[in-house]
RNA sequence: CGGGGCGUAGCUCAGCCUGGUAGAGUACUUGCUUUGGGAGCAAGGUGCCGUUGGUUCGAAUCCAAUCGCCCCGACCA
């Protein structure tokens, strides 16, 4: 490609809209462009990255014996009413109507195509297991897309749906996707990608694992054993919680004029916030008031408590509403309300801690919770903290932000049997298949690498996935001798099947290689008058000290050795 | 959906408070000089000042509404 034709204009300046280095390097280097709010064009070089990251990602597939499929992304509704997602699915499923009035949408995930579509071609046991993928586009109306690719309204996604006749034949595959997943995102850059344990979601299901790049960006809170190397999202994470024995004390109040929070508490009393029982309320959105009692230290996981409700939303409850249970706000203890009580693990077996009274201006000592909140249910909520014990090794946890890359779910028989899907076994009875989907953001992993591999110059793109593989920078083009031996190493390379980006503009040195940094080509040929003289031109690796002198006529042996030797890196 | 910020040239931004013919840098076009980290000189083109309405002799500027974008949160993956 020559860089005169090439349509991707750089930008000297940050755009004043992004922020994260893969957004602000996304648009100063040409790569894309805005249309609307998370919705872009991509320009030739991202357009090139993506194409090798979904042929990295179509041969790990096909290696799994995944069938490759394209589904649309226009969908009738009725799909979706069979696994009853057209109804239970919030606002960001685009739903509208065709000239005819009929109720359509734009695909966000495709479970229930993908099961139609399966349903309608296999019917015996004989042809399981199987699984179809697509790379496609999808659509999801965002509450609130940010930072570029990383969180885009529509974007590229590669989906996979196996299907399975036995539990035993869909953990076996799951496990061999799960390999796929970690070859996939090693050969484009990211071996640092780990699969994470996680909540399902929409999607439903009971395993699944979220696999994401670790990073101060990350949009996720991860929990990470510091023992056994686990990984949690911290939406599901759990700790245990241990104290040493003490007698049980009888209840004692104490008065706390003014005291309303945790904080002033701790300030009045003296008394650590880990001996402390603090009181949630939450009015769900049937108008029911649940209360649950914590530590004082720690903080409810809404996730969790999500399930715990049955799925309903919920929010914090009105003073209003915490007075009408029997509680004080400010001064609320879990005894003797009239409401449904939870109490976290945390609190179940602490001893004597401080809760409130009930009552304005007053809080007691020595509250247990068997003892005092009998009917309370004990139940894990918490939400897990920096130095909390890991409830399978003991080890201490920390936290982490990731960045979600991929999410693989066994979903079991959630859409085939909603969509009456069956098989005939060898015994001539039919049968419900099982489940399982898998993806992966490919606009958002080609974001990541870019936080994964920059500098303060640009994107330095693995050799994997970089959108050419060599770039010519030559000065002085308007020199006919450094001319024609930029244009001949462009031919000669290009006819060798190299992908070169040959920079013709005959611009200053300066511009060029400010460019060639934003375009992140990982090897540099770089002709110039003083080592032509002597045969020679430079040659440069993008993001290291690498560089030296190769005679022009062993350019092209040269680059060859070195592509193949680089590209050792990402070998599957 | 809540909080905050911002819409003026391809990009970054000034002008607005205090109304009076639309600005800078950069990018772009042409020529010459340069050629190892965004070079120099000269000449040139560039705008529905987000949109609509109002106030006014006159609005980028004041008022109102609306649309859009960014960040934080909520929601979601």
């Amino acid at each position: 490609m020559r860089q005169s034709k090439l349509v991707s204009r750089k930008h000297k300046e940050k755009p004043a809209d992004a922020t994260l280095a893969s957004h602000v390097y996304l648009l100063r280097g040409g790569y894309m462009r805005l249309v609307a709010n998370g919705i872009y064009s991509l320009l030739m070089p991202a357009k090139r990255i993506q194409h090798k990251i979904e042929t990295i990602i179509r041969e790990e597939m096909d290696k799994v014996d995944g069938q490759e499929v394209m589904m649309p992304v226009v969908l009738p509704r009725e799909l979706w009413d069979e696994s009853d997602r057209w109804d239970s699915v919030g606002p960001e499923l685009l739903r509208f109507k065709d000239r005819t009035g009929h109720d359509m949408l734009l695909a966000m995930t495709h479970e229930e195509a993908c099961t139609a579509l399966a349903r309608a071609d296999v019917t015996s046991y004989r042809d399981y297991p199987f699984m179809l993928y697509q790379i496609q586009t999808k659509y999801r109306d965002e509450a609130r897309s940010r930072g570029g690719l990383m969180r885009a309204r529509e974007f590229t996604m590669k989906d996979a749906y196996s299907f399975h006749t036995t539990k035993e034949d869909m953990d076996d595959y799951y496990l061999k996707v799960k390999d796929a997943y970690y070859r996939i995102f090693s050969r484009i850059g990211l071996p640092m990608v780990q699969a994470i344990c996680a909540d399902s979601g929409m999607m439903g299901g009971k395993e699944t694992h979220e696999f994401h790049l670790l990073s101060d960006v990350g949009e996720d809170k991860i929990v990470v054993c510091d023992g056994c190397h686990t990984y949690y999202n911290s939406e599901i994470a759990s700790a245990v919680y241990q104290y040493e024995p003490e007698d049980l004390l009888p209840l004692e109040k104490i008065a706390t004029p003014n005291t309303k929070t945790i904080e002033d508490l701790v300030k009045l009393t003296g008394v650590a916030p880990q001996k402390m029982a603090k009181m949630v309320f939450y009015t769900t959105e049937k108008n029911e008031t649940v209360a649950v009692i914590i530590r004082g230290d720690l903080e409810v996981n809404e996730t969790k408590l999500g399930k715990l409700l049955g799925g309903c939303l919920f929010n914090f409850a009105t003073d209003e509403e915490v007075y009408k249970v029997g509680a004080v706000p400010g001064y609320a203890s879990g005894i003797g309300l009239t409401c449904k009580v939870y109490a976290d693990k945390s609190v179940a077996n602490a001893y004597n801690l401080i809760c409130g009274a009930n009552e304005e201006g007053f809080h007691l000592k020595n509250f247990n919770v068997s003892r005092d909140t009998p009917k309370a249910e004990i139940v894990d909520i918490a939400t897990v903290q920096d130095g909390d014990i890991c409830p399978q090794c003991g080890a201490k946890m920390h936290l982490a932000r990731g960045i979600e890359v991929g999410h693989i779910f066994k979903l079991g028989d959630k859409y085939t049997k909603s969509m009456q899907m069956t098989y005939t076994d060898e015994n001539g009875e039919d049968k419900t298949p099982l489940m399982a989907c898998y993806g992966i953001g490919v606009g958002r992993s080609l974001a990541s690498v870019i936080e994964m591999h920059h500098d303060d110059y640009g994107p330095i793109w693995p050799l994997s996935i970089a959108p050419w593989q060599v770039q010519i920078n030559a000065m002085g083009l308007d020199k006919k001798a450094i001319k024609d031996t930029a244009e001949k190493l462009y031919a000669d390379l290009t006819n060798a099947g190299i992908e070169v980006l040959y920079d013709d503009r005959n611009l200053s040195a300066g511009v060029q290689f400010a460019e060639a940094d934003l375009t992140g080509i990982p090897l540099r040929l770089i002709v110039a008058p003083k080592a032509m003289a002597e045969g020679k031109i430079e040659y440069k690796v993008r993001g290291t000290d690498e560089r030296g002198f190769i005679a022009v006529a062993d350019v092209l042996t040269f680059v060859q050795n070195w592509i193949s030797k680089e590209m050792e890196k990402y070998k599957s």
